[in-house]
RNA sequence: GGGGCUGUAGCUCAGCUUGGUUAGAGUGCCGCACUGUCACUGCGGAGGUCGCGGGUUCGAGCCCCGUCAGCCCCGCCA
């Protein structure tokens, strides 16, 4: 708690801001400091608390800037005043005036980033009232948070903790810096509409419905992808937009149903471009959130990723990483793991070193989260000194630990099967050992590209051939030619910007052949009428002279919750939704009467 | 759509394992006292549909079923 306050209050508190002066106020109360004792000052805030010594009142006054101590002492206070003091309640605002003093040497045992002053009130007004608050903005040290159904339900008071105003005034300063960086590349910052066409490919649409046109509906844009497009077949050269995006998914802790995006899309780019832009904007937002890190990203192909990691987003941070034990695999290994290999599968797993001090208690949590991802369990053998024990000696055999080897103190976890099932299986069993007590990372920030992605995928549903990005994402020029031999084999140019295990975004190079991107989408099975329906106007941009291009997306709420070390994009949302996309605080979504419904042509059919 | 956790005073929690007095604590709130506090202190007081509905039982905050809400995860998120 104080550790926080100190962190982010001190530091706006050392620089006086000439502009929060009004014709109520002089200064923020977290400003003040010794280099304004004696000065006669005017103060707006909230009363964070009060202590009420009888002939004494002392009130802690907060702004977004901090905290300052008023006293009111007869010597400077009048009896009327005193008495005002006295019965501004918690939370309420006032006005003050009076004169900065340096608190008396004793007394200045406090946390406060303004400890060595106090305000000598003169004057002071409850000019907003609040009742008792629902939920309380000072907490005593340890206490816990409201639960968050109320923090959500109170959210003024809620934004008025000092946390969260860090958390979006942080929020704010990378905005800007973002916006700064990508103007003087030379991207010019273009809106896009909000009401849209839907797109019935990937995530749920929101749908408005049109007033004017029965029948007809209006779409909340995934992000704004084809008009991106579209401006740079417009000759916009560079463009960029702090986009909001909506998608009608289900929830969770690092999804909303409406995000923000750093929408970006540039011309006569290749992928290095891109991703030149987008490290000099995360470059400068992490410089602004005081952490300095190096471009260029290391890349990684996503084969090695999944190979390595499990995953297409590594934790780089950390070993433990995957291997293949497949060739090790010796005649006494059980049968289970020789049926596993002859069905085509792997005996993939992870050599953690230091971790055979496990207890059984933690090797059981290991296993449970494998089962959880469709593996059948967790081998696992332990080596202390050349002897290896544990479930794992049975299962896959002693000739074949021997020749894994492995050194003392190392902790053996592996899964036989296909690589669907061992590389999140693995990935999972990975991030657990990550958080043993005593594992340190080996850097605080590794940022990678994760490229080569496969342009399809099999649909595990229907078997169907999928695009694994959107449809407008191009190939490798040399994969080209085996679209139609070998589909799977085709890489795309899309490429992730990872940082310590989270995707901050993603991009790609664009399809501008309309040849080609008619080719694309009939490979996914689109006739036609339907391309001409749904994509004819981009079809028709591209058939207008379309320069190459390419872009990327950052995940924006994600880089400031991770920038502000919250837990929670909720945390850095001034009115976020709930995990069942509801708005607490305002209560939305609500039913509408039947006549709004009957000047939008619609009509409720009631499930069930 | 599925799984898990949580729900008791304004707030944070205990009570639930093993059903049985008047459901407690801290804090906040109200009143009184208090001239250097800073989580002020001291004294006194008010404050509860134990999320909601049903069931079992002589008796349910506690056991059972259902339901609602919040959170976490799987599916989903081109």
């Amino acid at each position: 708690m104080g550790y926080v306050w100190a962190m982010t209050h001190v530091t706006d508190s050392m620089v006086v801001d000439p502009s929060a002066s009004t014709a109520m106020r002089t200064h923020r109360c977290g400003e003040l400091g010794r280099e304004q004792v004696g000065e006669a000052v005017r103060l707006g805030g909230w009363v964070h608390r009060r202590r009420d010594l009888g002939g004494l009142v002392f009130i802690d006054l907060r702004d977004r800037a901090g905290i300052v101590q008023l006293s009111c002492d007869p010597r400077w206070t009048s009896p009327d005043v005193m008495a005002r003091a006295s019965a501004a309640g918690t939370e309420s605002v006032v006005l003050v005036k009076g004169t900065v003093g340096l608190r008396p040497e004793v007394a200045r045992d406090t946390t406060l980033a303004t400890r060595d002053v106090e305000v000598h009130v003169t004057d002071l007004r409850v000019v907003g009232p609040a009742v008792t608050p629902a939920i309380p903005v000072a907490r005593k040290e340890g206490e816990e948070l409201p639960a968050e159904e109320l923090r959500l339900k109170n959210r003024v008071l809620d934004l008025r903790r000092p946390e969260l105003q860090a958390s979006l005034l942080l929020r704010h300063r990378l905005a800007q810096r973002a916006r700064r960086t990508l103007s003087d590349l030379g991207f010019l910052e273009i809106e896009t509409p909000i009401l849209t066409k839907p797109t019935p490919e990937g995530a749920r649409d929101y749908l408005v419905p049109s007033r004017v046109h029965e029948g007809e509906f209006y779409a909340l844009p995934q992000s704004p992808q084809i008009y991106k497009q579209l401006l740079m077949v417009a000759g916009y050269d560079r463009y960029f937009q702090i986009a909001r995006c909506f998608r009608d998914e289900d929830l969770r802790a690092d999804r909303q149903p409406e995000f923000t995006q750093i929408d970006i899309e540039a011309s006569f780019v290749a992928q290095e471009d891109v991703q030149g832009f987008v490290e000099q904007v995360l470059v400068a937002m992490w410089d602004e959130a005081g952490e300095s890190v190096a471009a260029p990203f290391r890349h990684l192909s996503y084969r090695d990723a999944m190979e390595r990691w499990g995953i297409d987003k590594p934790d780089l941070r950390f070993g433990f990483e995957i291997q293949d034990f497949t060739p090790f695999v010796q005649p006494d290994a059980a049968p289970f793991v020789h049926e596993a290999l002859a069905k085509g599968g792997r005996l993939r797993g992870i050599l953690a070193p230091g971790a055979a001090s496990a207890s059984r208690k933690e090797i059981d949590g290991l296993t449970a989260a494998a089962k959880e991802l469709g593996a059948g369990g967790l081998i696992w053998a332990r080596r202390t000194g050349a002897a290896w024990e544990g479930q794992g000696v049975k299962a896959i055999g002693l000739d074949t630990l021997t020749r894994i080897r492995g050194a003392d103190g190392d902790l053996l976890l592996a899964v036989p099967g296909a690589d669907g099932v061992t590389s999140p299986t693995l990935h999972a069993v990975r991030t657990l050992l990550t958080r043993r007590p005593g594992v340190t990372p080996s850097a605080a920030h590794a940022f990678c590209w994760i490229v080569d992605f496969p342009l399809f995928e099999k649909d595990p549903a229907t078997g169907e051939r999928i695009f694994v990005h959107h449809p407008f994402t191009s190939p490798h020029v040399e994969d080209i030619p085996f679209l139609d031999s070998d589909p799977f084999r085709c890489r795309a140019l899309h490429y992730d910007a990872v940082y310590n295990g989270n995707e901050l975004g993603s991009g790609s190079i664009r399809i501008t052949d309309p040849a080609l991107q008619q080719k694309i989408f009939s490979l996914l099975g689109i006739g036609p009428e339907e391309i001409r329906r749904r994509f004819g106007f981009l079809l028709d941009g591209l058939a207008a002279g379309a320069p190459p291009h390419g872009g990327f997306a950052i995940g924006f709420d994600r880089v400031a919750m991770l920038l502000s070390g919250a837990s929670s994009l909720r945390d850095v949302i001034a009115f976020p939704k709930t995990t069942a996309a509801r708005a607490l605080f305002e209560g939305a979504p609500i039913p509408v009467a039947e006549r709004e419904l009957h000047a939008l042509h619609l009509q409720l059919r009631r499930e069930k």
